[in-house]
DNA sequence: ACAATTTATTTTAAGATTAAAACAATTGCC
DNA sequence: GGCAATTGTTTTAATCTTAAAATAAATTGT
């Protein structure tokens, strides 16, 4: 197409070259790589140490923040999973007696969930560990990189919560 | 416990209390919450603008990068998903035409996977788009703040990979 | 009050995912 | 050559996950 032929000046290089985004593609995948990377070895340990999955861990987690428990959509909102994904999850933590279910005092349609003792109990000592964990998966950075990139993630955060809404009008 | 009774200087800080890794918790939650945002929004698009799952967006993304194929395992390890995971993936990707499967010539316990030309054309298209979503979702960063997230999270991939490392001996 | 809409949850069907076990072929070692 | 260990894949069973449809209760508009 004789591209040598075109003078590539500002202006006509604006109009005429598509836009390059291999740079936020590969910022992209970076992220993805980390979270992939620290999702799977905590998974791992999970079920190595403690014989939990994560979701029921991560589950256990929105519960113990909630002392007077949470409605399934309360939960379904905060861990960002479906809401069919829930009732499945709940009732195998109802069987194992880490939970408990009760119909809402105020609403007949909402179950409020939230721990039993022995789930508080259990959750509390795994979350411990867990935290070991992270802070060493996150060792290497110092506290200024870290406070720097918990600074940046609260930006993309905001970027992507912008892109979201803008596209769903 | 009276604790106001001890005197806490920097000696006996360090020893007594336990180390508070709330902050790289935090870090740690900002940066899956990060990624699912995201990771949703693209699997949202994926299947509304083009019918197609996630995970075979991401099997036909590792193929278009390697024209001559590659192998189960490699997919695997790039992917860091499990092996049994890609049989299926695998198995529905080549039935509905988009990658074709052959027994190694140098191994035949190995079964190399490529896309075909109806795959590439295909995957092709949605990357392009795929490309400028990513754009817009981190749209919101400068050039500078971009790079500088980038760095950071190589910094953290090499510091997950230092703490997987240390762990399995 | 009552019809329409919204909200909360469950069900269903399909796919994705893992860990562990099974199987098959290759490689390394003697 | 032959045996042990390793490597590549598939199978199995269980869990996780989603989207979409179904159900049920609450809310809204008139």
């Amino acid at each position: 197409m004789d591209d040598h032929a075109i003078p590539l000046d500002a202006e006509t290089k604006a109009v005429e070259m598509p836009e390059d985004h291999r740079e936020e593609l590969r910022l992209w995948l970076r992220l993805l790589t980390c979270t992939t990377l620290i999702e799977g070895e905590v998974r791992r340990r999970l079920r190595e140490k403690f014989d939990v999955t994560l979701p029921r861990f991560d589950l256990m987690a929105q519960l113990d923040k909630a002392p007077d428990g949470m409605t399934l959509s309360d939960l379904s909102k905060r861990m960002m999973v479906s809401n069919g994904n829930l009732t499945g999850l709940v009732e195998r933590l109802v069987a194992s007696g880490h939970i408990a279910r009760m119909v809402s005092p105020t609403d007949r349609r909402a179950m409020v969930i939230s721990l039993t003792k022995t789930g508080r109990d259990e959750f509390r000592s795994m979350a411990a560990e867990h935290e070991h964990w992270i802070a060493d998966l996150f060792g290497d950075l110092s506290a200024k990189e870290r406070s720097e990139l918990m600074r940046l993630l609260a930006k993309t955060k905001l970027s992507a919560r912008r892109a979201i809404a803008g596209d769903e009008q």
